[in-house]
RNA sequence: UGGGGAUUGGUGUAAUCGGUAGCACGAGGGAUUCUGAUUCCCUUAGUCUGAGUUCGAGUCUCAGAUCCCCAACCA
């Protein structure tokens, strides 16, 4: 392999090149034949883990210049939703993608319904039952679970296996209609009960129920079971690549038996590949919905979820999700992703996206006492500062600069650990961005002993940041450091949420088998103090800045004109931060 | 101890006919820099194990190890 050749495809991508070039759904060499879906439970929110299959599919389907459908897998109405079904929609629109039959001016468009084919399920299933491949067995659940066997032992046949295919047929339509309480009788397929392949031994393909379902409301008492539903679906909606995870390995040979059975219908092929896991988040609905329901988060959407509705609020963009799941690889290989990749892909699309501005997190006074001597005293310079280095398009905006400033606290220190401390201390010199260069003289403390006050001098030669002119022996002055600094006189004032993450170990719960004792109890900390460039006023929920020197921040939906809120998307790297820590360690 | 899947640097992924183990992230070092950011350069480290076939094995054969999934009327 040399560089000149094209990238190498995904085994997934690999597997529809030859079907398209043997024509296997159509003409040889059409790709516009390729269907996919993507095809949730309504019963939870989606996240990251899910945006893997979300692309997978979608984007299948697209590169070959086909269609993805959005399936709702509404079998078991004890669990879903329609809730759920708004806030999925919401998040696949979000994250960039429209399924066939979508529609921007109605979100509903296009959406298809697991429950819309239950007639044609039960229709089927009579004809599997004509066949003679299909019974209705009265044994109770416990029994159905007693004599299924081991996994070195075969299960024993039900009583009811060998009945009437007339009676199988009566019963079920009286299933149907509501004449036996739940867990009194179920349909199962007829297969082999002693195959060493569980899903085989007479599976369950429908069950009583008595439960109103969020779309057909009271009119079936009897439900699919997954297994019998999800091929048909697929089948119906004319689907070529089903594209599941790897968990669904052992029930494709069950997908393909009970399409083969039926008459006339198209069999659609299913491919399964492996999840991801990133490190230190937890993906099962049932663990997010335990840090919702109590309360270790404010809800799905707490920016420190890893849902989709909580990344979007903490400020990741679709981009940065869609660029990770596809350097991450199509494999059946269970891996894991480190949650320093998920932070880098952010990193690279908003550092080149995201408007920078000044923030100071932890204000400490800085005044500048020759500001009066050196012109119109009290006075408030307009400073221009670029919005994105990293797009001229972006152009500049004015920041006032007076003499009443605010750098952060961390960027001072009494006296310089060493030459590599290139911020502030008494003696020394640094350049705030964008303004003039400062020489701290003189530190103000409060009774406690606390800096309270830098009292600092400027030179006027060196606006705008630039170098001051070489002195009488053409040396030009340097400093190493540029601060991040706020006019104090005409700033706002905002509240800032930093998060951490929200668990401290690698695979939270890995080791004590409780998720919840490996919670981060530093995951969220609160700065009511900020002071932000005024340029931040008509910032409105949604928005993502940088705040140079700092992070990334986007506007959270809590924000009001009056009083803004802004939550840390991610930190910038930081080397020096990084350096310090081995220093201590020293 | 039945069946199904998997295993390549720290992490992830490529090598498609048996022919130089490549790329990305991380880590370490350096250059540039009005963000200790970005960018750029260099370095680092790998074929699960053991046999076998072969001039030659990540790739083929055999044996073994480890990990994941499966005995819901969940999906």
């Amino acid at each position: 392999m040399n560089e000149t050749e094209a990238p190498t495809r995904h085994f997934i991508q690999q597997l529809v090149d030859q079907d398209i070039a043997s024509g296997r759904w159509g003409a040889p060499g059409d790709g516009s034949v390729v269907r996919t879906r993507f095809p949730p439970e309504p019963n939870g929110y989606l996240h990251i883990g899910h945006a893997k299959a979300i692309w997978l599919s979608f984007s299948i389907a697209e590169e070959f210049g086909g269609s993805c459908n959005l399936r709702f897998d509404d079998t078991n109405p004890a669990a879903e939703e329609d809730e759920f079904v708004r806030s999925i929609i919401e998040d696949i629109r979000w994250l960039g993608y429209r399924w066939d039959g979508a529609r921007d001016d109605d979100p509903m468009a296009g959406v298809r319904f697991a429950s819309d084919y239950f007639q044609k399920m039960y229709d089927h299933a009579r004809e599997l039952i004509g066949k003679g491949l299909a019974f209705v067995d009265d044994q109770t659940p416990e029994q159905i679970r007693a004599t299924r066997g081991t996994a070195t032992e075969p299960g024993t046949p039900s009583p009811f296996r060998d009945r009437p295919v007339d009676e199988n047929l009566e019963l079920f339509e009286r299933m149907r209609l509501g004449e036996f309480p739940d867990g009194s009788k179920v349909l199962r397929a007829k297969i082999d009960m002693a195959s060493p392949n569980f899903n085989l031994r007479d599976p369950v393909l429908y069950r009583v129920l008595h439960a109103p379902h969020h779309r057909t409301g009271e009119a079936w008492k009897i439900y699919p079971m997954y297994d019998w539903a999800h091929g048909l679906e697929d089948s119906y909606e004319g689907i070529t690549h089903s594209l599941c995870t790897l968990e669904f390995e052992n029930h494709r040979p069950l997908y393909d038996w009970l399409l083969d059975q039926l008459d006339g219908v198209h069999h659609p092929q299913q491919t399964e590949f492996a999840r991801f896991a990133p490190t230190y988040v937890v993906t099962s609905k049932r663990k997010l919905k335990q840090l919702v329901d109590e309360n270790h988060v404010s809800g799905w959407d707490d920016p420190r979820m890893p849902s989709i509705s909580g990344l979007r609020r903490r400020g990741y963009t679709p981009e940065s999700i869609r660029a990770m799941c596809a350097e991450g690889g199509v494999t059946k290989f269970n891996a894991k992703v480190d949650y320093v990749r998920i932070e880098n892909s952010v990193r690279d699309h908003l550092n080149k996206t995201a408007q920078r501005r000044m923030a100071v997190l932890d204000p400490l006074k800085l005044t500048i006492t020759n500001w009066d001597e050196l012109g119109e005293p009290g006075r408030i310079e307009e400073l221009d500062a670029i919005n994105n280095p990293e797009d001229e398009a972006g152009g500049t905006r004015a920041v006032p600069f007076g003499k009443n400033l605010v750098i952060e606290r961390a960027d001072f220190i009494e006296q310089a650990p060493n030459k590599k401390w290139f911020r502030l201390a008494i003696g020394k010199e640094v350049r705030l961005r964008y303004g003039y260069w400062v020489r701290c003289n003189e530190v103000v403390k409060n009774d406690a002993g606390e800096i309270v006050e830098l009292l600092c001098t400027y030179d006027p030669t060196t606006r705008g940041g630039e170098s001051p002119p070489p002195d009488g022996e053409g040396k030009v002055r340097k400093v190493k450091g540029t601060l991040h600094w706020v006019c104090a006189d005409d700033c706002i004032g905002a509240e800032v949420r930093l998060f951490d993450r929200l668990y401290t170990s690698e695979q939270p719960g890995k080791a004590t088998g409780d998720h919840l004792g490996d919670l981060n109890p530093d995951s969220l900390s609160v700065v009511t103090g900020a002071m932000l460039e005024r340029e931040l006023a008509g910032a409105a929920p949604g928005d993502r800045f940088q705040f140079e020197r700092v992070g990334y921040f986007c506007v959270d939906p809590d924000s009001t004109p009056e009083r803004l809120v802004f939550n840390r998307t991610v930190t910038l790297k930081d080397s020096w931060a990084r350096a310090a820590d081995k220093g201590e360690k020293r």
